[in-house]
DNA sequence: GGTATATTGAAAATCGTTTTCATTGTTGAT
DNA sequence: ATCAACAATGAAAACGATTTTCAATATACC
């Protein structure tokens, strides 16, 4: 999937403009896209490129969620985090407490059970956000 | 359960001080302990005892998270919330995105497929949180 | 009662996020 | 290519929720 493509063609349907720094945000944020929080996109585009502040990065990652190739999460540790959207398929997240990895998973059961629970209280479910904390392998070891 | 009973040995236990306003506010929150964000039960227990500050009410609320009669929950809106927790069970939560009515709910089922996810992924799983947006009944007919 | 120490409320500080505003850059028309 | 219209930028300020500070007060224990 072409996420370059994607940006561009929202940004021309919008009638917004299509600049560097967006450019360069956007590349930035494919390279490594798993969950990362403005502040830490910030730092890592600055450290390249000095002089694109952290209110463009932040304005920006609003844009991709806008367009869809990217989705907000929020784990509870006050920062709100951007990901990549690969797709439309819905995933959800494994949290190590202890190191911090984020791992991704599907389970069509879940869901499956989770719209069964929601038709039983009269709910039409629209989005849903299931998180599971817990200690990594690696860390289980030590 | 006696929950000023848990919180006051609390209290004693940790050499802390039992207020008035400490049970002034055990006290409102207990008569409507249904998801209140630090706000609300400030605006509750001022609209009663118009000297006891937010602050207070803050700190008093972390209080009951620590002893485990509460447990605090974000939804996304912003706001921190806090619920009473009434024994051991755990509960994910319905949200209605557009009156916001929150409903409660258990299913074994779902918590079971969790532990395999995660033992899938050797994780230890120490704790979850799910919740489902979407409309409710009463929404969705109007 | 007296003393040590925790608590209080108001205000200020903090943290992440969002907005403002003057300047700069991009676009599309000419 | 030049121009005018207007969107984007970056720095700083504003923001909302939460947390901390601090002097005054209240509590617990002797």
């Amino acid at each position: 999937m072409d996420f370059r493509k994607v940006f561009t063609d929202y940004l021309a349907q919008k009638g917004l403009k299509n600049t560097n720094q967006r450019m360069i945000i956007l590349q930035e944020f494919l390279e490594q896209a798993s969950h990362l929080s403005t502040e830490e996109l910030y730092l890592k585009v600055r450290s390249k490129y000095p002089n694109i502040g952290y209110a463009t990065v932040h304005r920006t990652l609003k844009l991709f969620a806008e367009c869809g190739i990217a989705a907000e999460r929020n784990f509870g540790d006050g920062q709100g985090r951007f990901e990549l959207m690969l797709g439309e398929q819905h995933h959800d997240h494994l949290i190590c407490s202890r190191c911090g990895l984020i791992v991704e998973f599907e389970n069509p059961q879940i869901e499956q059970l989770q719209n069964e629970v929601a038709r039983r209280h009269g709910f039409v479910i629209e989005n849903h956000r299931l998180e599971l904390f817990g200690i990594c392998s690696d860390c289980t070891g030590k």
